[in-house]
DNA sequence: CCAGAACTTTACGCGTACGTCAACTTTGTG
DNA sequence: CACAAAGTTGACGTACGCGTAAAGTTCTGG
């Protein structure tokens, strides 16, 4: 049943995903991530959902700049969202099913909040400066037509 | 002609912004940006629009997630876009002044690109959230149903 | 079976972004 | 004027996010 990706090192996943041998074992150090598993001479070996893994760890460091202890934060909602997913589904009671899928509700609600505040405040960014770029751009237009009327002063 | 503001002490300026007064030494000496003047006796001196300054590049650090080193890049754009103001008003030919307006364009267009990408990938990550939330919300309403025609099994 | 490439842990190093004294000067107030 | 509060310039300390070298282990091809 359980899909048997196929188990690949370190240096290999670090390639694919842009992340040094160093910093990924810096973040299991950090417990964003353990590796799927070791060899029997304890190399690391990681599975495709670890690639994930490391690639929305990139994506959480690079495009959204939270540090790595924000990002352990965030992704212990995304555990704690699979953990709920197993308990779920041997859950005996509707009721107990009901309240913890509505508790998995709560944390993607509360990902979706940080990360909207992020944007919306990058936006206000954007927007001041696309201001100052109407009214750049609205000069240059003027200059332009100003040219074409007396073109070279020589 | 220069609308006299009142000149801020550090301590002042910076608990209104909300940083210490050593990060905000610590951006002068990266060149961030400059006190509008110093006192007789050396002291700091800051006017409204160093605030706005600090703001920026608060907002750019903590929102943005920019490192000072960006921020001082993003900011010498906004310096020179000012420079160039000044140039322009007194900038002699129209040929000039033209090419002043449009090397001021595109520093905004560089800037407002940059933003984009960020706000483009932070989009993305809400993307992949709100569809996890999607899915979690079909199960509460599938299991608030279940709850409604079996509501206690006592 | 054996070289050499890849991996492991351990540990110190480094750039960034400040915090925190220390020693001294400036400023506002009684 | 005197004195405390606030500011100034060093200079060193620190937490984060890895880089990098060292010393030993494991894996892989010939």
């Amino acid at each position: 049943m359980t899909a048997t990706t196929p188990l690949r090192r370190i240096q290999d996943v670090a390639g694919e995903v842009g992340l040094t041998a160093r910093a990924i074992r810096y973040y299991e150090e950090m417990g964003l991530l353990t590796p799927a598993a070791r060899s029997c001479g304890s190399h690391r070996l990681y599975d495709e959902s670890d690639v994930d893994r490391l690639r929305a760890i990139q994506a959480l460091r690079d495009d959204a700049g939270f540090s790595v202890h924000d990002i352990a934060r965030l992704l212990e909602d995304q555990d704690h969202l699979a953990l709920a997913r197993t308990a779920f589904a041997s859950a005996e009671s509707p009721l107990e099913r009901l309240r913890i899928a509505e508790e998995g509700l709560a944390r993607v609600d509360r990902q979706i909040i940080l990360l909207s505040g992020k944007i919306e405040r990058l936006q206000a960014m954007i927007d001041d400066a696309a201001a100052r770029r109407t009214r750049i751009l609205a000069r240059v237009a003027e200059l332009a037509a100003e040219a074409a009327s007396a073109p070279v002063p020589a």
